[in-house]
DNA sequence: TCGTTTTTCTAGATCGATTTAGAAGAACGA
DNA sequence: TCGTTCTTCTAAATCGATCTAGAAAAACGA
């Protein structure tokens, strides 16, 4: 049963390994009748076919890409945005008979937890998320592995993003236009998971979050913009963040949650403590999963499985010669969001 | 650039392949000046460290464990569920540092789908709702790959299961309880998408489905029963698949979803046709993901995400010797489902 | 001082396939 | 009939590491 390889078959029926190979790899190399009685001697012999390390070492394939998430690869799959993203990318992957490698990154930096970047059998990369400068992304080039990413950093000559900055800039000048002067913005920050606190500036993940940050205040220039924490990404940490944020003497006009889950966590927050969104405060959010639709949530909605899909055509697709891509959004108004109080 | 090896290093620094291997590998082994001197080296190389391909087969150990899903990959993500048992099962999956290799397996047979089963270099499989029976299992076994399933078929000798048969029971006694006689079991059958049909019983994928279908005829051995698919398990199949039944003249007064996302899907269904699921009908569905407590879903509850840590811990954990594991589940009664309506 | 143990390093086999270049024989055209 | 082209198959090199067994040198104990 063990220790069965190309040789045992190639000896069994008496012919060479090369043929052995051929009647797996490349029928029309060898005739019908012996491909047939190769492939019977291997089933009987209980081989199972080329061993996928081998193949993947002799051939340079590895017939898979990875992808690289910051987040516990556990949290990857609490916000739909992910979901949507994975769903996409596996369309194309499925496409072209690749399968995915999901790589978590873990929080802290140390050399032990990029040893899955080192270790891993991929062909290329798709980075999901990952703040720049992390060490994995530089392993990943290293290595020489043709990576693409969900931003548009300069970081991978290729990408498949949308403009955050522009996005968050719309977001900014609707909220000014509806007399918002101050924001509190609720982003995850895996440095300091559980830490409600207001950060400065350069504990913002470079990447996206700093990009939205930087488009809100672009957009609002008078007003005054906290940064708060709740932790790692996730519908819990929108509860916990703003929670906070509302049970503090200087309450915001307006909750900007940098991602979907929690600006939803951030509605309960508000539920929770009688208050109602889009009239005594204002929540948005960013991406617009399902679920925002549900609850009323406002905010900028991106093609998020549209987004999976072209990376992974970047990745696999000869034929998709782009190496940048730029994708729509539109800020999708609903009922969460509504005048400043007046009462201040 | 390209074509840096172990020996391109070792030729470098003077030493012997097998030293810098290990100074990778068995740090204590070699003395800190010349495991040093390697390291630095190897980075003015541009050397990223061993090959993974390489690795992979001379150590025989992959350092991925395969995920099978029978569904589409792209559908895997759309159910709850799924991104549940995923979630458990990647936070074991992290401990280990081992990596997840999805590999979907496409719902028909054809050998080619199982290409990915064959060349994946995965060092264990964990077997997600896929058929009984489905050549993938075959070529698993014939490969030796340690294998464990999310249900307790024979077909493999380790899982991670619920009694199907008598969760299914339980709810048939409480429909019964209720007056139901007439049920329409809505299932999904990837071999016959689309088709909206009345199945036959061997048309009902072998696994966690005849099983269901078998204890709701166990409990209630005088109802009738009829089994209908909407395709692929999703929301929209749900719709379809209830749609059908609603809209056809013979109504049931229960219709019980083999997944939750099927029974939401069917409480659409009827909410668009101006029934209310509790009064006017009976749905109920299995799983009990979040949105069906939202969605006051009468449901039976199984411990999802701990169902994918066991299975990790089956599969990777040398502690963990127990290869069948039975975990507990639980009718959970909400407002969509209520005594059968008397006008017959 | 001499034998023994420990540390540090190496040669060469090996993991299991794929690939290139080419041999042997069959088929073919003129 | 002879040279040419196909078809079918093979020998040997190779992919990039890891492993086993053991050599050389250093440290140690009595």
């Amino acid at each position: 049963m063990a220790g069965v390889t190309l040789k045992t078959v190639a000896k069994a029926v008496g012919v060479s390994p090369s043929t052995v190979s051929n009647a797996y790899n490349k029928p029309d190399q060898l005739s019908t009748a012996l491909r047939e009685r190769i492939l019977a001697t291997a089933q009987e012999l209980g081989y199972a076919g080329p061993d996928a390390s081998a193949r993947a070492l002799r051939s340079g394939k590895a017939g898979a890409i990875g992808v690289l998430f910051t987040d516990k690869l556990s949290y990857a799959f609490s916000d739909p945005f992910a979901v949507g993203f994975l769903a996409g990318l596996a369309e194309v992957a499925e496409e072209f008979r690749t399968s995915l490698l999901l790589m978590p990154l873990g929080g802290d930096d140390t050399e032990d937890d990029s040893a899955a970047v080192k270790q891993a059998a991929i062909d290329a990369a798709a980075i999901f998320c990952v703040p720049h400068g992390h060490p994995a992304l530089d392993i990943l080039a290293a290595r020489g592995v043709p990576a693409a990413a969900t931003d548009s950093g300069n970081y991978t000559d290729s990408w498949v993003a949308i403009d955050e900055v522009a996005a968050a800039a719309g977001l900014g000048e609707y909220l000014t236009r509806l007399g918002h002067r101050d924001i509190v913005v609720l982003l995850d920050n895996a440095q300091a998971p559980g830490r409600f606190t207001e950060l400065e500036p350069d504990e913002v993940a470079s990447g996206n979050p700093t990009l939205r940050v930087e488009g809100l205040r672009k957009a609002m220039p008078e007003a005054r913009i906290r940064l708060v924490s709740g932790g790692y990404n996730s519908f819990d940490s929108g509860v916990a963040g703003a929670g906070w944020v509302l049970d503090s003497q200087d309450r915001p006009t307006a909750i900007v949650g940098l991602s979907d889950v929690q600006a939803l966590g951030a509605m309960e927050a508000a539920r929770v403590r009688g208050l109602v969104p889009g009239r005594d405060l204002t929540i948005t959010g960013f991406d617009d999963i399902p679920a925002a639709a549900q609850a009323g949530l406002t905010t900028i909605h991106q093609p998020i499985k549209d987004k999976g899909r072209m990376l992974g055509r970047v990745l696999l697709d000869p034929d998709t010669t782009a190496r940048q891509i730029m994708l729509p959004t539109e800020l999708v108004v609903r009922s969460s969001s509504g005048p400043a109080p007046k009462t201040l």
